[in-house]
DNA sequence: CGTATGTCAGCTGTACTGACATGT
DNA sequence: CACATGTCAGTACAGCTGACATAC
C-alpha cells in the first residue's frame, strides 16, 4: 500500500476508477440506442446546442462542445450534407460562417429529444427515486467542473 | 409543455442530458491524459479485467465489456503484438484461446491504476470535498445499476 | 445439423495533428 | 506582423457488419 507520490483518498481513487468504467459502457449503450436513427451523437449535440443557442461559428462549437475546430467543421459538414443546418457568411467578419438551423433541423432536434434519450431519461424517470436522479444531476455538476480545469 | 408520451419529470430530462454531455467531454478528456502512455483506454479496460478476473477466452471478454468478439479480438490482438497478454490454447476446447496476462501485462496494469487515473484521481482528491466524491460515487452505482437493464 | 468461437476484410464515427489560405 | 477562422489531408482508435473456417 505505500506509494511514493501524492496521496489521494480512497474515495478519490474508488470514483475515478467508478467513472472510468462507466463511463465507457455507458456510451456504448447510448450509441447503440441512437443507431435505430440516422444521425450521430456528435451530430445531435450540435443540434441540441444549436436550438439553446441559436446560430453560432464552428470555432465556437467546437470551443464549448470541447474538440478541435477541424473536428466540429466535420461534423458541421455532415449535418449540412443532411440539409439540418446551413452555412451563411457572418457579414460582421468574413472569416466566419455561422451555422444556423434550417426548419428541418429544428423538428429533427425536437424529436430527438423525446425519441434518442428515451432509454436513459426513461430509465431514470421508472427506476430510479427523485433522490437518485439529485444525486446524479449534482455528481454531473462535480464532474464537469473538474473537466473544465 | 404537452406529451403524448410517458412523461419524465424534469430531474430526469435534466439528469440524462447532463449526462450525456459531460460522458462525451470525460471520454475525450481522459484519452487525451492517457495520450502519455502508448496504450489505449480498451486496452487498460481489458488489462483490468484481467487482474481482476483471470485468464478468459475472448468471446468472454467481449461479452463483459459489451462488445461483439470481432471488436475484443481486435484489442486482445494488439495487447499481444504488445507483448502484455498471450493467447493459449484452451485444452478443454479446441476452439477456444485463453487470454492470459504475461508478467509485463500484470507490471503494466499495476503501473496504469496510478499513472493513468492520476489526473482525476488527484483531480477528485484536490478540488472536491469528501461528500462530493461520495455523490460521484453513488450516481456511478445508479448509473451502473441502469446500464444493466 | 445448428451453435459457438475465432479470424480476416472492410466500413463508419469521432477525434486528433499538421499544413495552408484567408480575413481581422 | 500575429491571431482567428476555416479547409484539406492524413492518422489513430474503437466500434460495427459480413463472410468464412473450425470445433463443439
Amino acid at each position: 500500500m505505500s506509494n511514493d507520490r501524492i496521496q489521494p483518498s480512497e474515495s478519490a481513487v474508488r470514483a475515478a476508477q467508478d467513472v472510468r468504467v462507466v463511463v465507457g459502457r455507458l456510451r456504448r449503450r447510448v450509441r447503440h440506442v441512437s443507431d435505430a436513427d440516422d444521425i450521430t451523437l456528435s451530430q445531435v449535440s450540435v443540434l441540441a446546442r444549436l436550438v439553446k443557442d441559436g446560430p453560432a461559428a464552428t470555432s465556437t462549437l467546437a470551443a464549448v462542445e470541447g474538440v478541435r475546430h477541424q473536428s466540429m467543421a466535420a461534423t458541421v459538414a455532415a449535418l449540412d450534407r443532411l440539409g439540418l443546418v446551413e452555412r451563411r457568411p457572418d457579414p460582421t467578419d468574413r472569416r466566419r460562417r455561422l451555422v444556423a438551423l434550417t426548419d428541418a433541423g429544428r423538428a429533427r432536434a425536437e424529436g430527438d429529444r423525446q425519441a434518442r434519450q428515451e432509454w436513459l431519461a426513461a430509465a431514470l424517470q421508472e427506476r430510479c427515486t427523485e433522490e437518485e436522479r439529485q444525486t446524479v444531476i449534482a455528481a454531473m455538476a462535480v464532474l464537469e467542473r473538474l473537466i473544465h480545469a
